[in-house]
RNA sequence: GGGCGAUUGGCUCAGCUGGUUAGAGCGCACGGUUCACAUCCGUGAGGUCACUGGUUCGAAUCCAGUAUCGCCCACCA
């Protein structure tokens, strides 16, 4: 670390920019971000591993957000002296990192069929290693305190490890196989995808309605009977095997059971009827294509229809489309229409809306193949995962999400977990020539074949490799060691909080919860955060194409890493989306710019020479160290029950509205008081200072740099205060204080006062700068006490020469209500006339709210509502009639004034 | 076709298990050159809590329905 000057006092300005690395390096020099070697006596384990980022990608504000939700977490649990961990990783994303490479090999003039599958992934490595680093780079500009010794990959060698022994027991277990079934493929990425990366949404399309002849008894079709199909896909045509009716429809009655035939190529379908057909739609008659839609595919097997594949894996037309043959998808189709207008078998077309199921990576349409994959089993999984929830070993939130959990886990399919991609996790299957499979979880393959022993020589591995998410949800283990029981699992499995968007809750937590308990027996994590989506000002979703998004790091240039972690953080409520704008960007830097300011201001005030402390503490005191008490107390419950916002806003209110536009006004006054001892201004500046770093610890999870750094300067100056702690992200979580309700009391009424003198001398237009006398008349023994106490805060912040009078004391007419008394204002005639007319009015609005609650007293209210709250509407009544009476007794008075009764209106 | 969520001052959002006069930030109006901060300070205006009905002594809050917006799931070619 460079030595730099020790400054005793902060620039006048903060600079975010330069002083945030600055503090991250002294925390990574610190090791706090690393748990201690063993686990500490009685600590509580706090949890998360990091949801790995794409290795490939930028970071975004939805990476941001995450990793300041789990910052502030872990910051709060690390504080509080838990046994904490939060691990990083990458994540190897095959298709996403594929996508991107291919892309660079296009610049280099080479593809992967040019480099063949060796040197492709060789290639591949390299650009791993030169990207890897990137995403956490950003994610220390963030201020993420994560364990960078425990960095991750999930293509490295324990998730390697981890994926070929989660797959063995799953394949022992009878939960993985090898089957034929209809898959969603990409023809442009060239591999299966899962359902859930196919995104489907409403198109424009065309249904045509398409003649098939009938079937003469020599096969041949009949020119004058026919049956018209819906379709819009007829290119799809030379896959047809059947045509179907709905049992039910008289109109095909006679037809089922007798054969149309195929145009172009003349293969003769049988019409048959099920139950599946909608006869309302097209012309009730559909043709069946089993090999290239889910429907049919259904209808197929019901039926045992033929499946005929009429597309490559580029999707174009095999040699089973006859004349199309080699023709590419949509130009097929154009084609076979152009040629059944030709012949008249195109009855007619018309635009169609439709559901169109596109890749979620490149976008292009997906195309239901048929072949045979590996498949693994998920209704067990699922079972147990669901269970998980219901029985709350897993918590949800927010809790609606539940139900969206369930119903997908209801109506999962089996997972098609294999992909034609060479960049991942290779299957750790074995073909022998006799075609047995052998699994096994031995990184160099079998020795033998399991079933007829055949040599390993002759063994053939699988070539598809799984889904990036299969790796991934073995992620909260596959960190920590598994399979193996190392100390690590022991110590920090199963974790506390997986925290991630809600819109990879299938993707990713649906499969780590059956992944993990299948592997594990235990929950991965206790409990799921998921957050919404950061949008735009206007409510869209960022994307590069409308060119709306928002660069955090450029963020964090500009304003700084804690403006944007205030600003994300104080607008998230989980499950639900939120809007970021300037001017929520603007709040947080203004906060961070309120504290600073507020902290420089403490670290000037310190008194020379520092003495013992002396003397009682004043009311702002009391009242500030009260309020401290209330409020860690409420942040504190606000971290543990995940409220982030709550939390936030809690210490933002108190730090802002009381530290700083109360109590800091007062200490200033009790400072630069003439006759203060030096103990007394010791003490004063103490509490000021001591309630600072109260404000400072509780902030620190939230605005981990600002306060770090201000700390660094008050630990300086007065170690005292920092409790000999140089380090706030290791220093302690403040502990509740004692409260001290009759100082808040007070002192709110003294703030009530001090506003209503302000907001009387703007209402009379008296400048700002204008003292001017005021007399207040006690409205109690207390508010008398009290009054004596906070006389000098009152006065000097609402700018009045005060005289206190007791209770009793004559009261003219042109005096003003206030929560501690009487105030009587020296003014001009037609000041007191309009305080006059003020009161008029003050005390109509008062009669009418004494009218309103006598009547809800004299209602049913007073009879069935609970006690208490009857006993605070009389209280209410009590005190809203004491107010009246003092009007009344005000107006009775002369103007000379005398002695009256005193009344309590304190 | 199912399901979920939202609807609170001009804008963005808080309002827990129903309980006084519904809060905040931004914006707006007025005022502020003193020793932390104009990235600030002070004062103020502004809300039939989407609508209809119900439960209740009492509803922004609970129930039912309606409307609008958004999202998720789904096998009408």
């Amino acid at each position: 670390m460079t030595t730099t000057s020790a400054p005793r006092e902060l620039a006048p300005r903060y600079d975010a920019a330069a002083v945030e690395p600055r503090i991250y390096q002294r925390w990574m020099e610190s090791g706090a971000f690393t748990p201690a070697p063993t686990k500490p006596e009685g600590a509580e384990r706090f949890v998360i591993i990091q949801p790995p980022p794409n290795v490939t990608g930028a970071l975004h504000l939805g990476h941001a957000l995450t990793a300041f939700v789990e910052d502030i977490l872990i910051r709060y649990h690390r504080m509080r002296g838990d046994d904490t961990l939060w691990l990083p990783g990458v994540d190897h994303a095959s298709i996403a990192a594929q996508f991107v490479l291919d892309r660079i090999l296009a610049e280099e003039g080479e593809s992967r069929q040019s480099l063949g599958r060796e040197r492709y992934l060789e290639r591949m490595w390299r650009f791993m290693d030169e990207t890897r680093d990137f995403i956490g780079e950003q994610h220390r500009r963030l201020g993420a305190s994560l364990d960078w010794t425990r960095m991750r990959f999930t293509m490295d060698e324990g998730s390697a490890r981890a994926v070929r022994v989660a797959f063995k027991r799953l394949w022992d277990a009878g939960l993985a196989y090898r089957g034929e079934a209809l898959v969603n493929w990409c023809p442009r990425c060239r591999t299966t995808i899962s359902d859930l990366e196919n995104i489907k949404a409403e198109e424009a399309g065309t249904l045509w309605t398409i003649r098939y002849h009938l079937a003469r008894a020599d096969g041949s079709p009949d020119p004058d009977a026919w049956i018209t199909v819906a379709t819009t896909r007829p290119e799809t045509l030379f896959g047809d095997t059947a045509v179907a009716v709905h049992p039910d429809d008289e109109r095909y009655a006679s037809l089922v059971g007798r054969e149309a035939v195929l145009p172009f190529i003349g293969r003769r379908l049988p019409i048959i009827a099920d139950g599946h057909v909608e006869r309302e739609f097209g012309t009730g008659a559909v043709k069946v294509t089993p090999a290239h839609d889910f429907d049919d595919y259904e209808i197929g097997r019901r039926h045992g229809l033929p499946m005929v594949n009429v597309f490559d894996e580029e999707a174009r037309l095999t040699e089973e489309a006859g004349p199309f043959a080699g023709w590419d998808r949509y130009d097929a189709r154009k084609g076979v229409v152009a040629a059944l207008a030709e012949s008249g078998d195109l009855e007619g077309e018309r635009p169609h809306q439709m559901v169109i199921g596109r890749c979620d990576r490149c976008r292009t349409v997906v195309e239901p193949r048929l072949s045979v994959q590996w498949f693994i089993r998920t209704k067990p999984l699922a079972e147990r995962a669901m269970a998980s929830v219901r029985e709350r070993r897993t918590r949800i939130m927010p809790a609606h999400f539940e139900k969206v959990y369930n119903h997908w886990m209801e109506n999962i399919h089996d997972w098609a977990v294999g992909r034609q991609l060479w960049w991942g996790h290779r299957i750790p299957a074995w073909y022998c020539p006799d075609g047995h499979i052998t699994v096994t979880d031995v990184e160099a393959g079998p020795d033998a074949c399991d079933e007829c022993g055949r040599p390993a020589a002759e063994l053939r591995q699988e070539t598809d490799i799984f889904d990036t998410w299969f790796s991934s949800g073995l992620w909260p283990f596959s960190t920590l060691g598994w399979p193996d029981r190392t100390p690590d699992l022991e110590r920090f499995y199963p974790t506390s909080v997986m925290e991630t968007g809600y819109d990879i809750l299938f993707f990713w937590v649906a499969r780590m919860m059956m992944l993990g308990l299948f592997c594990t027996d235990v929950e991965p994590f206790h409990t799921v955060y998921l957050h919404g989506i950061v949008r735009d000002p206007y409510g869209q979703k960022m994307s590069k194409t409308k060119g709306n998004v928002v660069d955090p790091l450029q963020v964090v240039e500009e304003i700084g890493a804690d403006a944007l972690r205030f600003a994300l953080v104080s607008g998230t409520s989980p499950g639900s989306d939120q809007r970021l704008t300037q001017a929520r960007l603007e709040g947080g830097r203004n906060f961070t710019n309120k504290l600073w300011n507020a902290a420089r201001f403490v670290l000037s005030a310190r008194p020379e020479p520092m003495v013992e402390p002396a003397g009682e503490p004043t009311l702002p005191e009391r009242w500030i160290r009260s309020r401290l008490a209330e409020v860690t107390e409420r942040a504190t419950r606000d971290l543990d029950e995940l409220d982030l916002a709550g939390y936030v806003g809690t210490v933002y209110d108190f730090a802002w509205s009381e530290y700083c536009d109360w109590f800091l006004e007062a200490a200033k006054i009790d400072l630069r008081r003439q006759d203060a001892s030096p103990g007394e201004r010791t003490r004063v500046w103490r509490s000021l200072a001591e309630v600072l770093a109260g404000v400072l610890r509780l902030l620190h999870p939230a605005l981990p740099f600002v306060t770090e750094e201000i700390w660094a300067t008050l630990h300086r100056v007065d170690p005292e205060v920092t409790r000999g702690e140089e380090l706030l992200i290791t220093a302690a979580w403040p502990a509740v204080g004692a409260r001290d309700a009759a100082a808040e009391e007070a002192m709110e009424r003294v703030i009530s006062t001090t506003r209503e003198l302000r907001n009387l001398r703007q209402e009379l237009e008296i400048q700002p700068a204008e003292w001017r006398a005021v007399t207040i008349v006690a409205g109690s023994a207390t508010a008398d006490a009290v009054l004596r106490e906070a006389e000098p805060y009152i006065s000097d912040l609402s700018r009045s020469k005060l005289t206190i009078n007791p209770p009793g004391t004559g009261i003219p007419e042109h005096a003003a209500g206030t929560a501690l008394g009487f105030a009587v204002i020296e003014a001009s005639d037609a000041e007191r006339r309009y305080v006059v007319d003020r009161h008029e009015r003050e005390r109509t609005e008062l009669t009418e709210q004494i009218e309103r609650v006598r009547a809800l007293l004299a209602s049913e209210f007073a009879t069935k509502a609970p006690p208490q709250v009857v006993q605070r509407e009389r209280d209410r009544l009590a005190e809203l009639e004491a107010r009246l009476a003092g009007l009344d007794e005000k107006r009775a008075i002369p103007r000379s004034g005398y002695s009256s009764r005193a009344t309590d209106r304190c």
